[in-house]
This record gives C-alpha cells, sequence and structure tokens, in this order.
DNA sequence: GTTCCTGCAAAAGCTTTGCAGAAGA
DNA sequence: TCTTCTGCAAAGCTTTTGCAGGAAC
C-alpha cells in the first residue's frame, strides 16, 4: 500500500518535525523499501539520484530526526554499517552470516515482560538472530559455481 | 567463581586454538568481568599494564579468534563500540540510553522457535532493550547537581 | 623448516562536527 | 529578522589490512 505524501507531510507535522522535501523523500523511500532495512548508503544512492545536490550528512541529519521522534529505527546487526526501517512492532532481524541479508520475522516481544527490569524504562525492544539463510544453506548449483 | 589459567588453556585446545599467553589474558579477563560487557578499549587498557608491548590488533585477532570458536559474544547494541562477553545463554541486554551502562536479564530465548525461520539454520540469538535504568530514572540529589 | 602468532604502522570506512549559505516562519 | 535546515569539507574513531619479526611445533 503507498503511502502519500501528504500523509507523510502529516505524520512529520504531528511529530513536530518540519516537513521538508528532503525529509519527505527520505521517509518516503523507506516507507516504500519497509523491511528492506537499507543503509545510508543506499538511501543516499537512490535519492540522490531525484535531488542531485544532496548530501549525505543531510541522510544522516535526517535519519536522526526521524528516530529521535521514533517514526524510524536504527539497526545495529553488525558492524560495518547501520541501517534503518521505518518502526514496526513484534518483529525480530534474523541476518545471514554468510550472505549479509536480513529478513524480518514475526516475534510477539512487545508483550513481553521481564520481572527484573521493573525499574527499568524500556523504550525499545530489538531481537536479533543471526545464522545462515535457506539460500547460503542450500545454494543452487549455479551458485555454487559462483562461491568457487 | 575464578576460572584457572589450566581451564582456560583447555578451553582454548579443546577448540584447537593454540594456548597463547594474551589469548589466556584476554579469555580470562573476559571470565572476570563476565556481564560487565567491556569493549575492546578496556580490555587493552587494563592487559597492557600487564604486557607492555601488547598491541590493540592482538586484541582484536584474539576476540576474532575467541568469537569463532563460540567462546566469545560481540554485542553491537549501538554504534559507538563492539562489546564483548564471554558466552551466556537465555539472557538479554539492557542498555540505557542516558548513562550508557548494559545490564544483563534473563530471557528464555533460547527455547523460542520462530515458525517463519523453519529454514534458516539460527546460530545466534540475541535480545537488546533500550531505555532508562533505574539511576537515571530516579537520580539522586547529588547527580541531579551534576547534571545541571 | 614451516606454520602460526604478535604488533607496528597505515589504511579503510562509517559517522559526526564545524561552518556558511539558503530556506522557511 | 530570526530560527531552522542543508550540504560541503574536514575531522574523529573504531576496526581492518599489510607486513616483518618472532615464537611454537
Amino acid at each position: 500500500m503507498e503511502i502519500s505524501v501528504q500523509e507523510l507531510t502529516e505524520q512529520l507535522s504531528q511529530k513536530g518535525i518540519r516537513p521538508s522535501y528532503q525529509r519527505i523523500r527520505v521517509l518516503e523511500y523507506l516507507h516504500r523499501k519497509e523491511g528492506g532495512h537499507p543503509t545510508a548508503e543506499e538511501i543516499y544512492d537512490f535519492l540522490v539520484n531525484e535531488i542531485p545536490a544532496l548530501s549525505k550528512t543531510t541522510i544522516y541529519n535526517t535519519i536522526h530526526t526521524l528516530t529521535e521522534a521514533g517514526l524510524v529505527r536504527t539497526i545495529h546487526i553488525d558492524n560495518d554499517e547501520a541501517r534503518y526501517d521505518i518502526t514496526l512492532h513484534n518483529h525480530g532481524h534474523f541476518q545471514c552470516v554468510a550472505c549479509g541479508s536480513i529478513t524480518n520475522f514475526p516475534i510477539d516481544i512487545d508483550r513481553v515482560q521481564i520481572d527484573e527490569l521493573s525499574q527499568f524504562e524500556v523504550r525499545e525492544k530489538n531481537v536479533y538472530f543471526r545464522g545462515l539463510c535457506p539460500n547460503c544453506l542450500n545454494p543452487t548449483s549455479e551458485e555454487k559455481e559462483l562461491l568457487k
């Protein structure tokens, strides 16, 4: 389901964020790539085609703003690059250690209450699994060639 | 409970890792700091006192070796620095967004099975919560002074 | 003798910071 | 006019890489 520019503008305004063109485009990109966990680089590479003067600094600025507002979630699953996604609940991230791909999976973590954390204010819950994805477990004969 | 050098040596040998002095000391440090989630810097700063010629490269080399062997777990809870700990099961990590401290909490994640991941080989499960720790939620009057 | 390990120096690469100009209220 | 935002350039920092000397087997 496409989200309209108007809806995005409202989302930003409701959070007290000035709906600049760059911010709308970043947010729109993340909505379209929902579950795709793009890196800052990927967001930049795509948007710079439409906004030639775009700076990577703006990507970082924007992501920080959106993250603080709770519209975007930052994923630190490995050490290479941070990844970003619009905020979704009740799902975890699986990263393949071979190909690096990230897959969402449902997990009912939002309902989990930890007695030992009763004195803590939990604002964000992340579940990261790592291992091998089906593709890397059973590569096709063609893929096996490439891996040689 | 202290772990002896002999036990550490055996742990390494069993994994096919040559039990060099540096590796034993790193592993020993992580055992002593169990649940303390030290950074590479902290490990280095402590051990360089006893091994003056120690290099940070060796810390990284050693950590990688120990991680691959499954003796150590790497924690990427934020973007600043990786943190390391000896492998423990069934616990999650809570990081305070104010003071940065990391607290372990028990969570029965190892038993969790996700139907959607039946085709995946899950090797590692991490649970990261973020929020405010009790100390930062209710700072003492003295601490409030410091924050001004 | 050969393989593995350590550590120095330098490089790599993501992210942040400083700052000036532009845009918006 | 004053605040906020963007983007260029440079810096910051953790981690990795190349390589040579040394240790272990």
